[in-house]
DNA sequence: AATCGCTCGCTTTTT
DNA sequence: GCGAGCGATT
């Protein structure tokens, strides 16, 4: 973020370079040592990271050990970024520079919360090596036990896997209990309390016999561990401070583990905007951050950032209209001394074929114009909007890198290897264990169970493996498999070099496993890359499932590291970040708001606030693009609901003034094709058609 | 017991 | 346009 510029080496001079407001909140508490609870409201462009990563610095210079400093981020990119603006703040005048600065206790709420459990373990009662499910083993493991329980085969249908798994994270993480959950979000599952109450009991039982955790494990561990008294007083003093950024995206749980560790809020700093939380689908409540003052006594202290750095005034104006209309919100009004630019475009489009096409001809004007692709971002509502776009820049060699969406990781290649590795670690881990296994031709689900069920009956090691009954015509490839297994685990082969003897394992399995193995082949190769850079195999797979690879790149090969290439991004991967152009696609209503996310008040004032998120992206130039027609492949019954999308409604007619309304191709290109009356009867026959897809 | 192929139902955002 | 699940086939 832009904050002001040069950052001179005296924490005096230093300090100056910052507004009055920032300099507040970097400064509040420390030097007379009060370190009251603080809360201080940033919105977008305001230079949060700057006045956090100088709050850090000042927490240090002022004799807080870093291992005592507690700083939770979002991400982990977040948290290396903080951790170089502050080195680089400490910077000693004498050229110095502590390049070896290091946080220890920097990272996710759940990366924090693996590495406490990794280390009291013992107290807690839960083997340190536990191994951690991401959220698609986790409903693997839901799975497997719906079946067991003989909920899948019923009259009435049981809720998916996926389902059962959003109800058990939702009682998790908001803290309530399931008949209210159940009620709340979920009111189609209700019929099914007693059934799903019984399978999350055995979820949970599955879980501790295979010394496995899921991600809200790692926070429910977390704050129950803070139930002990022992506990709570040997952590609570172990960190003295504990700085929170994001705060409008934290859950009641994630909040609980906070007041568990400082009580009385002494030493605890939040930073966040209500205006941006955009994640209660996974449990966040912004009453985190609005009641978050009241909740201490004496209150909190309260410092807003509202001077905008990043956004030229025009922009500004138009998200603060967006968000004007918004429901319970802090007052705030952001303002910049950034002058002039254009206003935001409201550009009209025929179809998303057509809008592909706009924004590759811009972007590409844009890079004529001297501005490099990765300083021009097109965001969007849902990964699979971009697809069109992503065909055409394609075709046009346009390098991109796209965030969000399908990750690296949940491509079913590097799930299996992932899976070998990871059982071979942890033999009990049966998700783990079901899949691998699998891979063996001649082995299915029934095998696969049955050695399980041998290896967990029996206390001894992995030499029993080799010994396993499989159908005849395997037993060579088993032997090499229970040999692979028998390396990975082995302490005596060194780390990198057993993901390559896995790889080689694997690789030759591809033809028979997947369409397109060639490129499936390149996708492992770079995972062994990956691999090498970690110093072990624990690191890897905890740091793999809890803050995998962002990005995705349509080169195959190596990524195109350094070379220039246009950004795509979700809205929500695009948190935290800036360009100087920024594209939102299908500005409609039905992509944003998304029309599955109209079902209540709240969920659609999220909506709203993830297109002020997009918009507040935008340094210099912003367009916002409307596709007038849309084709929607699967809509049952309610016909034509948006065969013709219209404008979002978060933009209504009076809002128009802030912005710039243009239609493309430009008039003279259409012109050219609207002489033409048949092209009419075309369009019109096909909408009548769409009434009824 | 494994696997192929067909149909039905659903389709967001992510640690 | 995709996966989960089911029934027929090897």
């Amino acid at each position: 973020m832009s904050a002001p510029c040069a950052e001179p080496a005296t924490g005096e001079d230093r300090l100056a370079t910052l507004n009055p407001a920032q300099r507040q909140a970097a400064t509040a508490g420390v030097a007379d040592g009060r370190h009251p609870p603080l809360l201080i409201i940033a919105g977008a462009g305001t230079g949060k990271t700057s006045t956090l990563a100088h709050r850090v610095a000042v927490l240090l210079e002022h004799g807080v050990r870093p291992e005592a400093l507690m700083l939770l981020t979002f991400s982990r990119r977040a948290a290396d970024e903080m951790k170089r603006r502050v080195a680089r703040l400490l910077a000693a005048p004498t050229g110095s520079a502590e390049r070896g600065l290091q946080l220890p206790w920097s990272g996710t709420f759940h990366g924090v919360g693996a590495q406490l459990l990794r280390e009291y373990a013992g107290c807690v009662g839960i083997d340190p090596g536990f191994t951690i499910h991401d959220r698609e083993d986790s409903a693997d493991l839901m799975n497997l036990l719906r079946h067991e329980h003989g909920l899948s085969a019923r009259q009435r249908r049981f809720p998916q896997k996926a389902t059962c798994l959003g109800i058990y994270s939702s009682v998790i993480n908001t803290c309530r209990p399931l008949g209210e959950v159940l009620q709340h979000s979920f009111p189609w599952c209700r019929e099914w309390e007693t059934e799903l109450r019984r399978l999350f009991l055995a979820y949970v039982e599955a879980k501790q016999a295979q010394q496995v955790l899921d991600y809200d494990d790692l926070l429910l561990y977390w704050v129950r561990m803070l139930e002990a008294p022992a506990l709570v007083t040997e952590i609570g003093t172990r960190f003295s401070h504990v700085l929170v950024d994001e705060y409008q995206d934290t859950n009641r749980l994630q909040a609980g583990i906070l007041r568990a560790l400082k009580p009385d809020g002494r030493g605890l700093t939040v930073v966040g905007d209500d205006a941006q939380s955009i994640y209660a689908f996974r449990g966040a409540t912004v009453r985190n951050i609005l009641d978050f003052a009241g909740q201490f006594e004496p209150a909190a202290e309260r410092v807003a950032l509202e001077r905008n750095y990043r956004s030229t005034a025009p922009i500004l104006a138009a998200a603060n209209a967006v968000i004007s209309l918004a429901g319970e919100a802090f007052e705030k009004s952001l303002w910049t001394e950034r002058d002039g630019g254009r206003l935001p475009a409201l550009i009209s489009v025929r179809d998303e074929a057509d809008q592909a096409g706009c924004v590759v001809e811009q972007v590409l004007a844009r890079r004529e114009a001297g501005m490099r692709l990765k300083s021009q971002a097109v965001l969007f509502r849902a990964a699979h909007h971009s697809a069109r776009l992503e065909i055409e820049l394609g075709r046009r060699n346009i390098p991109f890198v796209k965030y969000g969406g399908l990750r690296f990781l949940e491509a079913a290649h590097v799930k299996d290897v992932l899976a070998v590795l990871r059982w071979s670690h942890n033999l009990r881990d049966r998700v783990a264990g079901f899949r691998a296994i699998q891979l063996l031709a001649g082995i299915g689900p029934r095998s696969a169970a049955t050695i399980l069920d041998n290896l967990a009956a029996s206390p001894a090691g992995p030499s029993l493996l080799r010994e396993q009954p499989v159908p005849a015509h395997t037993g060579n490839n088993w032997r090499a498999f229970a040999e692979l297994v028998d390396t990975c685990r082995s302490d005596y082969t060194a780390w990198p070099a057993a993901f390559d003897r896995l790889c080689d394992w694997y690789l030759p399995l591809l033809d028979r496993l997947y369409p397109e193995p060639a490129m499936r082949a390149a996708d492992i190769r770079q995972l062994a890359a990956l691999a090498a850079t970690y110093p072990d195999a624990r690191r890897f797979l905890t740091e793999m499932t809890l803050d995998p690879p962002e990005a995705t790149s349509a080169e195959a090969g190596p990524g195109p590291l350094d070379e220039d290439y246009l950004i795509l991004s979700t809205i929500h991967s695009a948190k935290g970040q800036e360009w100087a152009a920024v594209t939102l696609l299908n500005a409609v209503d039905g992509c944003l708001p998304s029309d599955l996310a109209t079902g209540s008040a709240e969920a659609i004032d999220e909506e709203r606030r993830l297109l002020y998120v997009a918009m507040t992206r935008a340094r210099n130039e912003l367009d916002l693009m409307l596709p007038q027609r849309f084709y929607v492949t699967h809509q049952a019954g309610l016909g034509d609901r948006h065969v013709y999308a219209g404008r979002t409604r978060f933009i209504p007619n009076r809002l128009l003034k802030h912005f710039d309304q243009q239609s493309w191709p430009p008039a003279a290109h259409a012109a050219a094709q609207h002489p033409d009356p048949r092209r009419a009867a075309v369009d019109l026959a096909a909408s009548m058609r769409d009434m009824w897809r």
